[in-house]
DNA sequence: CGAGTCCTTGAAAGGTCTCAAGTCACGTGG
DNA sequence: CCACGTGACTTGAGACCTTTCAAGGACTCG
């Protein structure tokens, strides 16, 4: 996990703060000026890492807080009755998690670190007050949750039309648009996620992730060397993940 | 389509107000008191009904307005680039739509009717603006699309984990329950949407939805007679649902 | 009443899953 | 620092479910 935030390089007690936060323009403070970025900052805590496997939260608890990564990855599973679980998402430094618990008041998934994690946490209570005084943020939580549908909406048409190649393409196509907002490479990158949960995540079962991996590469598409992975040629992935069946 | 929606015995006048709708139990107008209602009320405009085909909004459109169901059905139908179309969900009385729209200021989906519909249209800016002083109707929003994003992990799970037979007992029974909370019958319902419509949004064709209603029609899980659907045996549906793989 | 669409049913093809075995990477403890 | 063990990953072969292609029949709406 390459470390290239450059917020890391300030002092301990600086890098606490939204203001200084180099996420905040991905994360809820985005398009806050600054008081009311500090208004934002004073109801926000910030946790001790989370070591990897550990849980942020777990289906079924009261819904107090959402939570914003600030560092490294987490997953969200939810476990249906039967016992089956589904990985809903996976979440990386800026994104904004917990929202869907607002309807019911109990979180509804269990949140876990897929590697060595650090989360802003804020009081959901708090943050709606704040929201009353302040339209742009509430106007970005809104904004969040609409993007939130969209992406899932998204999901839905890739698990319910497309192949497993095109599955495949497609994450790592979003993967890396998504790297690529945060400054990092858009061409290479490491998967904190394991094959498994690929596979779960697109519906598809871990074999069939290695072998479409495999094929992709032998393909000159992509460049596999365990969780690193090289995008080589991104038309052909695009070309691919678009597709009709 | 059984009208039994008893608000449609008042006099047309009177039928035009959140007030008066026997919805606003389940539509945003849920838990405002008489004043806020009326608030809400200044900002709705009600429209001539939509008959079966036409569309609210179409994917692209600026985006302006979010729409409550009053009578009838509707499809929202995403096409991505490739020219696929996915249908993302189907809604009825009580059901808002379009709050997908705000992060990008565009209509994420074109919104077709499926039989003669009736909707509510509320300005967005304006619902906006209220929501400031109006914490429950603030609240209210957040819970909509908090429960629209917890529906769509459902499906995310239903098309990512289970077979034809599960998604389309599944289906049904989910059907059942949203006609339910609206007062209808729960084992007996016309189906307004195709086959072909269920199978899109299924993620499975058309033939294997005309094969599953075949088979379960068989094991005497349910009666078909061309739209209409009994369900008959609803232990033996639930548990089809919710088996594991 | 006729045209067109929707729905149903059958048979063959194809993609993914399951089961199985072997390889590889990584963390632990000696 | 290396050996070892465990879990993750890869690869293969056969089975199974759904799709595809095709055709006939039913329903709907002008």
């Amino acid at each position: 996990m390459t470390a290239k935030i450059s917020v890391n390089n300030l002092p301990t007690k600086d890098r606490q703060h939204c203001c200084n936060c180099n996420l905040n323009s991905l994360c809820m403070a985005v398009s806050l000026d600054t008081r009311e970025m500090s208004k934002l900052d004073e109801i926000i805590a910030r946790g001790k890492p989370l070591s990897k496997g550990h849980q942020l939260t777990v289906q079924g608890d009261p819904f107090k807080c959402v939570f914003a990564i600030k560092t490294g990855s987490v997953k969200t599973v939810t476990t249906s009755c039967n016992g089956d679980a589904q990985i809903t998402g996976f979440y990386f430094p800026g994104d904004l998690i917990g929202l869907n618990a607002i309807d019911s008041g109990i979180c509804q998934d269990t949140v876990s670190a897929l590697e060595t994690t650090t989360v802003c946490q804020i009081q959901f209570e708090q943050l709606d007050d704040l929201s009353a005084q302040m339209p742009k943020l509430r106007r970005q939580i809104l904004k969040t949750m609409s993007k939130d549908l969209c992406n899932e909406q998204h999901m839905l048409q890739l698990l319910a039309n497309k192949n497993a190649d095109q599955r495949i393409a497609t994450f790592l196509l979003r993967l890396s648009n998504r790297f690529k907002a945060r400054g990092f490479s858009e061409s290479r990158f490491r998967l904190s996620m394991s094959r498994n949960e690929i596979g779960n995540y697109l519906g598809i079962t871990v074999e069939t992730v290695s072998r479409v991996l495999t094929r992709l590469q032998k393909n000159g598409y992509i460049k596999v060397e365990n969780k690193e992975i090289d995008l080589i040629n991104f038309k052909a992935l695009l070309q691919l993940s678009q597709e009709s069946e």
